[in-house]
RNA sequence: GGCCCCGUGGUCAAGCGGUUAAGACAUCGCCCUUUCACGGCGGUAACACGGGUUCGAUUCCCGUCGGGGUCACCA
């Protein structure tokens, strides 16, 4: 049988990477086996509803590279796949009336405000609320509801749960679990607006789209046993389920777009690539048999094995993600790379006589994400205050005298240098501390000090002097020298 | 609190009755290097606890403790 596998969301915001991660596996799944991936929008909660979500969904899904094949715009037969354009049918309503029919749901015409004092009354002493329906309007004979029904009471359907057994479900990661019946809510499939609620929904379309693999997060464990007997009730084959476990944050709580947690799109903002969230992500609660880390998308659905998924909670480690991402960084071709650091560089260096290529490229690979580059560059556009006793450096053995000396000796040779490029400053200050006998780091780090104002630089005195020129080059050391004098003759 | 799930280093994790208990991130040290980074080498660091089962438990069972999830006309 073919695998169909289906990411189906709820447009009520972005996307963090809890989400992401069931899209990918969904998506991972159908295509290890070369199987079909659904994508459906589950916007039954017409007050949850967030104006542009579907867009940043499709949006964070594109730039994953989770290609559907079936979903809002490219049918494949089984659409819509907009539920909200699916309840216009009916087809939830009927569905529910045949369990009605069944007596595996009824009708139930309670207020809310006689739900509301059910839950109250049911406070226990830790002050929690622990009443399940108590199946009050499933006593109603059928004429009383017709009647009801009739005269235009408001009404919702509910699930009829027995009040006794067990029910038994099966999960590819934790196993069988059994529930004893009598802790089964008997919940609302259709709610008094006519919209079906997601858990209804999400079987009914499952069943109706042939879905044979469904993955979800484990919040959802403790429903499953729901869903089971919703299956039985209409006699449908019950999906192979993956339950995976929770993604945390450092506290070790449940990811959530309420308490701001990282969505794609923000990691996206901070300069993370696309293709090293995916991977990281992938292995957040998966880990592949051979012992390796850097995936490609095509490699992941080459090695995804889903038994391999673990139970237990990952967190979410940012730390880890950086050190990834700075590899992926320092594969990427030039293209991509300038794609998206020069325009970091630019962010401070403005002036036109600079090579801002090649600036960036002494940060390929010294960058976690590329809102770094900034603060190692901004010294090329303009020479910041800095304080002479950065001159002074103990493993490189300079201090503010031999400092100065240093620099007085090169600038003359300096000057003479026609062409200033990398090899010719080298040539220079190398041959300068063999007449000396100096080490090399006392002409080197003074004069990248000089030229910098700044200890620590992506790349050395000579890149550096290279992309400034001579001219501006030979100028900050002068000013280097002036700063070198002045502190030396106040003490 | 009821119910459900989980429990290998700070983090991600391999392990699936017998291992010197991998690897990665982080951290620390050394080397390389003009600094930082990169790279190379090495170190610190873990089977929550208590009972069983077994010749032998990180691996199986039970309990304790700890953590998480869930108890909506939200998904």
């Amino acid at each position: 049988m073919k695998i169909r596998t289906r990411y189906a969301p709820s447009p009520t915001g972005k996307m963090h990477v809890g989400n992401l991660r069931t899209a990918l596996y969904e998506f991972l799944i159908a295509k290890h086996e070369g199987g079909d991936f659904l994508f459906r929008i589950e916007d039954t909660d017409t007050e949850r509803y967030v104006e542009g979500a579907i867009d940043v969904i499709n949006n964070t899904m594109a730039m994953a590279g989770l290609v559907y094949d079936e979903g809002p715009g490219k049918d494949g037969g089984y659409g819509p796949y907009v539920q909200s354009e699916r309840v216009k049918s009916g087809l939830y309503l009927d569905y529910a009336k045949m369990l009605v029919e069944k007596g595996e749901a009824y009708y139930c015409f309670c207020t809310k405000e006689r739900l509301d004092k059910l839950r109250a009354d049911s406070v226990n002493e830790h002050g929690k609320e622990t009443a399940k329906y108590d199946k009050h309007c499933l006593g109603l004979s059928k004429e009383e509801v017709e009647k009801r029904l009739a005269a235009g009471e408001p009404y919702v359907i509910r699930q009829n749960n027995p009040e006794s057994g067990t029910t038994v479900f099966s999960d590819i990661i934790y196993g069988d679990i059994s529930v004893d019946n009598a802790e089964l809510d008997d919940m609302i499939l259709i709610k008094s607006d006519g919209y079906p609620t997601y858990n209804f929904a999400n079987v009914v379309d499952d069943h109706l789209m042939k879905i044979t693999h469904v993955v979800r997060g484990n919040e959802y464990l403790s429903s499953a046993p729901k869903y089971n007997r919703l299956y039985e009730a209409f006699g449908w084959e019950v999906p192979v389920y993956i339950h995976c476990p929770v993604i945390t944050d450092e506290e070790h709580k449940k990811l959530s777009k309420r308490r701001g947690d990282a969505s794609f799109e923000d990691l996206i903002e901070l300069g993370f690539l696309p293709e090293a969230i995916v991977n990281y992500v992938a292995l957040l609660g998966w880990s592949p048999a051979e012992d390796r880390e850097i995936y490609s998308l095509d490699e992941l659905i080459e090695v995804f094995d889903y038994t391999r998924i673990s139970k237990s909670p990952a967190v979410f480690d940012i730390q880890k993600l950086k050190w990834m991402n700075g590899e992926y960084i320092k594969a990427l071709d030039d293209e991509s790379y300038y794609a998206h650091a020069l325009e970091q560089v630019e962010k401070v260096v403005k002036r036109k006589d600079l090579d801002i290529r090649k600036i960036a490229d002494l940060c390929k690979s010294r960058i976690e994400v590329f809102p770094d580059i900034p603060e190692k560059v901004d010294f090329f556009e303009k020479l910041c205050d800095y304080d002479v006793s950065m001159y002074t450096h103990k493993k490189m053995k300079t201090n503010s005298e031999n400092s100065l000396q240093a620099l007085r000796d090169l600038l003359p040779l300096l000057e003479k240098l026609e062409t200033f490029s990398i090899d010719g400053i080298s040539d220079v200050a190398m041959k300068y501390v063999q007449e000396k006998g100096i080490k090399n780091g006392q002409a080197l780090w003074p004069l990248r000090t000089a030229v910098s104002g700044k200890q620590m630089t992506p790349g050395g005195a000579y890149e550096i002097m290279e992309i400034l020129g001579k001219e501006e080059s030979l100028s900050r050391i002068c000013t280097g020298i002036r700063m070198l004098e002045e502190s030396i003759n106040a003490v």
